[in-house]
DNA sequence: ATGAAAGCGCTAACAG
DNA sequence: CTGTTAGCGCTTTCAT
C-alpha cells in the first residue's frame, strides 16, 4: 500500500516501508500485478514497419496511451510477417484493446477479432466489420485536390490509385465525384497503382506513353507521388510547369525541401488520440460485443469518426500549361 | 503438459485435452507462466520508427527469436521518445535480453544497462561499454566504395559523413584511409552531414557552391545519398555522367528502379541472427553465481562481431568525366 | 491502522 | 502415465 501510495498506512509505517524498500532496491513486479488484477493495462498497436505515416501515428499514440494509463505494445507487419500473425501475437500478449493502423484484414477477420476485444481501425473505414474506426474523409481530400487543380486551369487530371490499400477506394471516389461535379467526367482517368514508389514509376511510364495527355496527376499517397515525380522529371518533364502533382498523407517525404510536394494532410495526432479514446471508452463500458453482438449493420454503437483533411499547397502544383491560360475561375 | 507439448500424456489424453482447449479457445496465460517460471522469455528490441534499414533488420529478427524460443518485444525510438525512455520500457517489461538497433546511447548508459541484463548493440561498435556488438566492417565498406571510384578514374572524391550516427566514424575513417592509400590524401574532403535526406540536400548545396571541384561523392547512408542525388539533378548536374554517387546500406530506397543507387550492402539477416544468438549465449551461460554481482555480463568476454560489407554497383557510378569537360558542380 | 489469508493461472515436483 | 499440491509476487478482503 505504501509503495502504491494508497491511503491507509500511517506516516510512520510509510517511512519504515519506504526505507526498507530502498535498502533492498525493491521494485514491484508488474507480472504479478497483472496476474492478480486481472488486467494487463496493455494496448496493442499493429503497424507496418518502415511506413512513414505509421511512424507519425506512433509518435502521438505513445503519449495518448500513457495519459489513459495504458502501456503500448507494438506488433510489426513485415514482408514475411502477416497481419494475422501480428494480431495473433497481440492477442497472446493479453492486450486489452487493439489499434490497427491501416490494416488490410477483411471484414470477417476484423469482426472475429472484435468479438474478442475492443478494436479500433485507423486510416480506413471498416463498414461491415462492426469495429470502431477513425479515418480522414478521404473523398473530401481528393476532391479538394481536384478543386485546386481545376482552379489552376487543369482539366486533364489523372488519378493513380492505391488499389486495395486503406483509404484508396474513397480517394478514388472523391476524385471521380469531383471531376464529375466540375463537368470533367469525360476526362476521368484512373491508373491502377499502389501506395509505394514503384507504383509511381509505373504510372509515370504509362503517362509518358500518352504524350500531351495529362497536365495534372493526383497520386494515391506521397510515396507514389515521389516515384511519379522523379520519373517524370528524369524523362524531361518539368514539374510543376508541364505537369502538376498532388500527393496524399503529407508525410515527412512531402515536406522535404527538394520534394516540396503539394499533398493532402491527415491529422495524425488527432487520429491517434481518438483511437486511444475510443478503446478507452469501450474498455470502461461494455467491453466486447460478446453479449449483444450486432455486427455493425444497424449502426448500433459502432463508432466511425471522420476527420477533415487539409490540402497543403507546395511547389508541385502550378497553373495548367494549356495553350490559352485559363484564369482561376473556381 | 499437452498444450506445452511435453512428453508424458498419452495420445488419448492429448486428443481430449486439445479438443477441449480448442472448444474453449484456451490460450495459456503468458503472465502466469512468467510469474511461475521466473523468466519472461522476452527479447527486447529497440528500433527507430520509419527507418528503412531497421525494418529490414526486424524482418530477420522475428524468425531468429522464434527459433530460439524468445518472443520479440518492440520499443520505438521517435522524435518525442528518447532511447532512454524506450529502453526503460523494455526493462520494465521484464525482457531477458536487449537488442539495440543503431543506438546512440553513450558508453556509460550502455554499460549501466548491460550490468542489468544481456545487451547486444547492432550496427555500431561499442568499444568501451562492455557490451556485445554486431556490425559491418564499415571502414572496409567505404574503402571499397573509394576503390571503385578510383578505378573509374575519379580523384576528387568527397564524403558526406553521418556525424555521430552509428557507423559514421568508421565510414569516415575508411574513406580517409582509402584516399590516403590511393595517394589522394590532398583530395580528402569530408562534408559534415547526417543520415537523412536533408543532410544530402545541404551537402549538395555545398558542393554546388564549389564549381569544378568534385566528380564523386560517397554519402553517409542511402537517405543522404538520395537527397544529394535529387538536389544535384535538379540543379542540372548529370548523375552519373558529371558526378558519381555512392550510398550506404543498400536499403529498399537504393534498389528502387528510378534511384538505382550504387551502395554498400550490409547483411541484415546475418546481423539479426547473430544478435539473437549472442543474447541467447549470454542467457544460457549466465547463472549469476560467478562470485560477482554483474548479472547479465557473466559468461565471458565482450564479443564484437564484424561482418563484411558488399559493394553493390548500380547506375549512379560511372567513369570520371574527362578534365576538359569539367561539370559545373563536380 | 495493521495483520492475515485467499487466490489470480500457471508450472514443477511428487504421489498414486 | 495421471492426479494432486505448493507457490511465483502481488492485490484485495476480512479480522483484528
Amino acid at each position: 500500500m505504501v509503495i502504491r501510495g494508497v491511503p491507509g498506512p500511517s506516516a510512520a509505517s510509510r517511512q519504515n516501508v519506504l526505507r526498507a524498500a530502498a535498502d533492498l532496491d525493491f521494485r514491484p513486479d508488474p507480472t504479478a500485478r497483472t496476474l492478480r488484477r486481472q488486467r494487463s493495462g496493455l494496448l496493442g498497436v499493429l503497424f507496418t514497419a518502415g511506413e512513414p505515416f505509421h511512424a507519425e501515428l506512433l509518435e502521438a499514440l505513445y503519449p495518448a496511451a500513457e495519459q489513459c494509463g495504458y502501456e503500448v505494445v507494438l506488433s510489426a507487419v513485415l514482408a514475411t510477417r502477416t497481419e494475422n500473425r501480428a494480431v495473433e501475437s497481440l492477442v497472446t500478449s493479453r492486450c486489452e484493446g487493439l489499434i490497427l493502423l491501416g490494416p488490410q484484414l477483411d471484414s470477417a477477420d476484423l469482426a472475429a477479432l472484435a468479438a474478442k476485444l475492443p478494436v479500433t481501425v485507423v486510416g480506413r473505414s471498416a463498414p461491415d466489420a462492426g469495429v470502431d474506426s477513425i479515418h480522414t474523409a478521404d473523398a473530401m481530400g481528393s476532391a479538394a485536390a481536384v478543386d485546386l487543380l481545376v482552379s489552376l486551369g487543369h482539366e486533364r487530371i489523372a488519378h493513380v490509385d492505391g488499389g486495395r490499400r486503406p483509404g484508396s477506394a474513397e480517394r478514388r471516389r472523391g476524385y471521380r465525384t469531383a471531376m464529375r461535379r466540375r463537368g470533367l467526367q469525360s476526362q476521368v482517368r484512373v491508373i491502377p497503382g499502389d501506395h509505394d514508389e514503384e507504383a509511381g514509376v509505373r504510372a509515370a511510364h504509362t503517362l509518358l506513353a500518352e504524350p500531351g495527355r495529362h497536365t495534372a496527376v493526383l497520386a494515391g499517397n506521397d510515396r507514389c507521388a515521389v516515384g511519379l515525380l522523379d520519373t517524370l522529371r528524369r524523362a524531361g518533364v518539368q514539374v510543376p510547369t508541364d505537369v502538376s502533382i498532388v500527393g496524399y498523407d503529407d508525410s515527412r517525404l512531402a515536406r522535404l525541401p527538394y520534394i516540396d510536394l503539394t499533398s493532402v494532410q491527415q491529422d495524425a495526432p488527432a487520429m491517434a488520440r481518438l483511437a486511444v479514446d475510443t478503446i478507452g471508452t469501450r474498455l470502461r463500458g461494455d467491453s466486447t460485443g460478446a453479449g449483444s453482438d450486432d455486427t455493425g449493420s444497424a449502426g448500433g454503437d459502432v463508432r466511425e469518426i471522420l476527420l477533415d483533411p487539409r490540402l497543403i499547397v507546395r511547389g508541385t502544383t502550378a497553373p495548367a500549361p494549356s495553350p490559352r491560360h485559363r484564369p482561376a475561375a473556381g
